[in-house]
DNA sequence: GTCAAACATCTGTTATAACAGCTACTGTTT
DNA sequence: AAACAGTAGCTGTTATAACAGATGTTTGAC
């Protein structure tokens, strides 16, 4: 079925070039996408924070590292981290002053590359493409799920080609 | 316009997951998704080879150190390469037989896991897909055109926040 | 032929990603 | 309460990505 391996490299190229555009404006601000996306979704948890492993699970991207990327942006004064109270395990990340002044000088940025991003689209175009994506994403997710065991089935073999 | 943020959000995690199902499939075997295309366009390019710029131009993903991923690539015998006689500035790289071993062992898997990635979406779903993701690249690369420009008009300012 | 500009690649450096092991803390079981 | 597994985060290491500058090569203008 060679139709499923074009839709998958015209999704993939299709994100990267989208991703690409984003990230030149984000880097002129001096910031990295992950860096934004975690700014985003302090700025929605509000004074109430988050912790690591909160962000990490609703970043789209993975980002198996979470802690330095925290220590960047405090050092930058993007957010502020404070251990919590109740759980000493937590340590909650709050977005600072400066974070929301910095976020709030891209919102306009971001939305008006978006809406060139997709201008050639039409309405019923978007929601068509929304659609099928959330039903891709659906049968990609089971996937994932049976993927642990896939996964521990298939790797023995890996360290012979894998150079250490 | 939300729907464009919404597409836009849609869009870039499906590329993410099922990229990563991808690399997942790669790894075990010992490649990065990076070297696995150049594999894939080096096969293609067959005797006759590739320099690393064409390589670079036909990659989906931007790589902006093709040398030294060629280098690795070289080190662990998958590739050969040699400068070019009619243009010395060229480094022709060609597939050597452990490569096509290697992608001969993937074409199976990958094709499979397109298919179970894809499962759920009918061919009218694939074909809709492709064609709305046609018309987005098509208007993302104009972007991309002007932000030559763009980029240069916004980039003061850029060192201020920018720590070196 | 000579020069300058464009080009393809290489090299050096820094920052970040990826992987693995470790410590501290929580909640549960016994 | 003592042992336990599970969780959150930190740390160390290696590999790779990203950026910038340097080298050798070609091409076209003059």
């Amino acid at each position: 079925m060679i139709a499923a391996e074009n839709a998958f490299l015209s999704v993939v190229s299709a994100a990267g070039d989208l991703l690409r555009g984003v990230e030149i404006l984000l880097n002129q601000h001096g910031l990295t996408a992950a860096q934004y996306n975690v700014l985003r979704i302090l700025r929605g948890a509000g004074e109430r924070g988050a912790c690591g492993r909160e962000i990490a699970g609703r970043l789209i991207t993975v980002e198996p590292d979470i802690t330095r990327l925290l220590d960047r942006m405090e050092k930058r004064g993007l957010i502020s981290r404070r251990r919590d109270a109740k759980d000493r395990r937590c340590v909650t990340a709050r977005i600072t002053p400066s974070g929301l002044e910095t976020l709030a000088a891209l919102d306009a940025p971001v939305a008006e590359l978006h809406r060139r991003q997709f201008g050639k689209l039409s309405g019923a175009d978007l929601t068509q493409l929304t659609t099928v994506l959330e039903k891709l994403q659906g049968s990609v997710h089971e996937l994932a799920l049976e993927g642990v065991r896939t996964e521990s089935l298939l790797s023995p073999g890996f360290e012979q080609l894998q150079p250490k």
